[in-house]
DNA sequence: ATCTTCAATGTTATCGGTAACAAATTAATC
DNA sequence: GATTAATTTGTTACCGATAACATTGAAGAT
């Protein structure tokens, strides 16, 4: 491997002055640096990284906290995680994956956690590291989500457009903040309308809402589309509205939200969010490198949903 | 912090006696390592591995190759890193997710590769770093893998015993060394009982063995099992069947083979074999760090598969 | 012309460890 | 008991970078 004084022989100058080149350019003089690229260039010279984690009291390890179960794990993870790798090993540092049980193990620079519940906040604020949450909050973390509101909101509305005539909205029955925001999106359209609203609340597994389905089938009237708070839900909405004999998209619409998994098997596919997770994975790295560099807050990033039509709405 | 250093004075020894103690604890006497160790928990030192690394001119991070294509990414990846994560946060190593594009950005201690075809064998040998492969292959590799052979072997005992008279192997149309193994299993269990193989070989998506069944359905007799090489691949065939208007699991019986992913959605479940993904991780893990230490070819690591039972077979 | 001032470059010490060598202590041999 | 060999511990240099301070040199002020 070739070093700073490798370069710095080479150009005919200090290795300080090589470290200045690339650290603080602005007090070179442009003869010096012409000098040191071309000498960098011709002995292709990359930093040691460890090196300068050495100087800087830095580790360039990224810990990405995934505090859900394991045993839920979707696709989704591989996704996030691919696309925090992608932007972190462009700037050369590593991501290292743990969970409850092993996260305080070993230092780090910065920490990107998914699956906050309310009962880690506390924790999460003693951190010493920069954070930046995946999921929306509201305890003042940054965060990367998709605008969770807008996606419920326009499934609504697109709803109605086809001319479903009664929204049943088909929620997970937990507390976090995205699940309110999914609310707030269907009830801000509904309300608009001046339409009834009508909220479920389910635990997020597909049986849940299929059996809802079966115990209410008979007030459930025709013309009726469900906007579920996962696809989860709506695979289980369809299967019960399927197995009772209702005709899906006709006389019966759903939607659905995340687009990641579920959607690949199920048939017919559900008209859901798409959600660019590797693209959000990145941006949640930028943010989070961001921050180490500047030791400033960045503020939330969300990014607006888009539409997944499948074949659960009319049309 | 603490350091080297504070321990040292602590212990009234030199900083080099400390180094020792933590690596060549046979070089120190037992008086001095007593009053080393109780320093060291006195003032919960931990090494720091970035200097270590420094002067090792090692780097602390290992590479997780994924080859295959990000779109046809499943759950078993991310089992597979969780599996391999752990061994290394144990040891203090890192993991680093590259692909093809960005494998040789930065250096790293050792690689993991999966999803490995024969155009890679090439750069593989020529890596300056150890490797071990996961999945099974005969270019001499270290590798980690489930017992292909013996998986469809056993489930092609199964399928027998439950009584099915007629056995149909459903592979996987590449040449990669698992499927060879798989193919392998299910002849070898075929010839023990004189029977005729009957082999078929698709690319792995589920409508490519619905349309086998489709268009060969007056030929299939009663009382068959299809033993395929993939989740995928059974529930095509189970779709096939029950499309056809055949009954499974009492006139036609299926196997699949890997269980993580499909199976959780599935209905009926495909009997097939369960691969522990996490612990064969882990085991990715141990071995290459192994191999790191000791500079030598571990060999293969071979886990011996599991049956989970579904409902595709009699019983 | 001399003294400041400031910008550009070089020198040294440092980060936290380890290897290689040096010194001190103990044990073994004659 | 003196000499040598072996074991244990300490000293120094180094890994590859950066910060802090020292030096140099040229422009501007008096």
């Amino acid at each position: 491997m070739t070093t700073l004084v490798d370069v710095a022989k080479k150009a005919n100058v200090s290795k300080m002055t090589v470290s200045r080149v690339i650290n603080h350019p602005d007090k070179v003089t442009d003869e010096l640096k012409q000098l040191v690229y071309q000498a960098m260039r011709e002995l292709d010279y990359h930093p040691n990284m460890i090196a300068k984690a050495l100087v800087n009291k830095s580790t360039r390890i990224i810990k990405l906290c995934i505090l859900e179960d394991i045993d839920t794990t979707e696709p989704y993870y591989m996704n996030l995680m691919i696309g925090i790798a992608k932007t972190l090993d462009l700037h050369q540092y590593s991501l290292q994956l743990v969970t409850r049980k092993n996260f305080d193990i070993g230092n780090c620079d910065g920490y990107i956690i998914t699956g906050m519940r309310e009962q880690d906040v506390e924790w999460i604020r003693n951190l010493k590291k920069p954070v930046v949450i995946f999921g929306e909050n509201r305890y003042g973390f940054d965060y990367v989500d998709t605008n969770n509101k807008t996606g419920t909101y326009l499934l609504s509305q697109l709803a109605l457009k086809k001319g479903y005539e009664r929204l049943i909205y088909v929620g997970i029955d937990s507390k976090e903040s995205f699940e309110y925001s999914r609310e707030a999106g269907y009830l801000q359209q509904v309300q608009e309308k001046r339409m009834m609203p009508e909220l479920h609340r389910f635990g997020n597994h597909s049986h849940f809402a299929e059996e809802f389905i079966r115990d209410n089938w008979k007030s459930i009237t025709n013309n009726t589309a469900f906007i579920c708070a996962s696809d989860r839900l709506a695979i289980g909405i369809v299967r019960g509205i399927t197995r009772c004999g209702g005709k899906i998209p006709d006389d019966y619409g759903v939607t659905g939200f995340d687009g990641v998994f579920l959607n690949q098997v199920a048939s017919p596919k559900i008209t859901t969010i798409k959600q660019s997770i590797i693209e959000m994975g990145s941006a949640c790295g930028e943010n989070l490198l961001d921050k180490i560099d500047t030791n400033d807050k960045q503020g939330a990033l969300v990014f607006e949903p888009k539409i997944s039509l499948g074949g659960t709405l009319r049309d």
